[in-house]
DNA sequence: ACCTGAACACCGTTCAAGT
DNA sequence: ACCTGAACACCGTTCAAGT
């Protein structure tokens, strides 16, 4: 084969390779030969779409947090704290879909357009719940971090690449994990499986959100109240 | 060469080399080849000690998590606030000490020794404070869950390898980041710069941890009063 | 048991060249 | 501008062999 044609790729095209690679291999199997290979294209043809690999990576994690179904935190009328839950629910739905775009995270410096809207939306959020400026942004902080680390040890347990198993196999897999503890050197732990296996992740998940907003103190403005 | 001499290695040696070689070249830089290299071996004496490349780094990770000073949050006569305060400060500052491990941290499965004594050791806290063991176990969740997103979250901002940097120079590129934010699309983003760049993060991270411990309650036992 | 050389099937990236 | 072939300097892992 020669050249070929002119423009017949597109940055998307990459990116819905490396999201196919993704889903089937995992984090490390987004290779920019096998994006390449998905394409029918020379490796080096993906040089002319990002500069290099990172690049790929970084677009392909903002794109993730782009198909966050946003119509479930956009409604001002909507009261504070149930808005910032659906915004952390379609985050996990939206990071969890591909367990390998957690990995991906991590290496990811935040900056991009849709990570940004992300953290703007929830400074809006705090600001309509009536918290100040410096208080919205370390709640903003703390919501965050909640968020990234619940999801960052959800997909911890999820060890093959693709969408995530149903529930049940994964109350087995954690069952699984804490049965594996040598009960004697560490029985606390041991006992917590009880605790810990059975509970469905959502449940959990949420569960922690609320005392993350508990500690955000009580905003006035359409906030609902403490309990 | 000839095959050489026997037990030249050990385990420790290998990890070792593993962690130089964090050190000087980041995550992506711990190659087995790197490890042989640096142990003057040919690459495929790794196998030796460690199946593959994945159980290398998470003894790797497992042994920085052994790194953490115990004395600090190991006495029970101290309130239990201040001792989980240790502990999380301990991990941070072991964790932090190479930027490169926190990126190892998501890949490797947090089932080693040391992993599971932290585990262990926050169970033990909780349950001297008063919490039963279903409550322990949620707040041992809620804590390790803001340790990791913080820990996370503050790793993302060094990109380099090795130790980081003052924390003016830390603060300084903070506010190169926020000054990149178009202030247009993202205002309150923009505007957030004055709170967040300028914030010491040991302070943030300490404020942040308060939150969370806020939300577990006012457990009797040796606890401080809430405020 | 521990290490070797050699090989296999991969990587990311660069460069000069072709259209 | 967009793509190519070829090359460079790497990877993890396996295998048969030597001591």
């Amino acid at each position: 084969m020669k050249p070929g044609p002119r423009r017949s790729l597109s940055e998307s095209d990459v990116l819905a390779a490396a999201h196919a690679l993704l889903a089937a291999r995992g984090a490390e199997g987004v290779s920019v030969r096998g994006i390449a290979a998905r394409l029918g294209v020379a490796p080096n043809a993906v040089y002319t779409y990002f500069p290099d690999r990172a690049a790929v990576l970084g677009a392909l994690v903002d794109g993730v947090l782009g198909r966050v179904d946003r119509s479930a935190f956009a409604d001002p009328a909507v009261p504070w704290r149930e808005r910032i839950t659906a915004l952390a629910l379609g985050l996990r739905a939206a990071l969890l879909a591909d367990a390998g775009v957690v990995r991906l995270l991590g290496g990811v410096p935040p900056t991009g357009p849709h990570a940004l809207a992300v953290g703007e939306t929830l400074l809006e959020i705090l600001d309509a719940a009536g918290l100040g400026p410096a208080d919205a942004a370390r709640g903003s902080y703390l919501v965050t971090v909640y968020v990234l680390g619940a999801i960052g040890l959800e997909a911890a347990e999820l060890t093959e690449p693709g969408p995530p198993p149903p529930e049940e196999e994964r109350v087995a897999a954690r069952t699984a994990v804490f049965a594996a503890v040598p009960a004697g050197e560490f029985p606390r732990t041991a006992a917590a499986a009880a605790t810990m296996a059975r509970h469905i992740t959502t449940e959990q998940f949420v569960w922690g959100l609320d005392r993350v907003l508990d500690g955000l103190g009580q905003p006035s403005g359409t906030g609902t109240p403490r309990a």
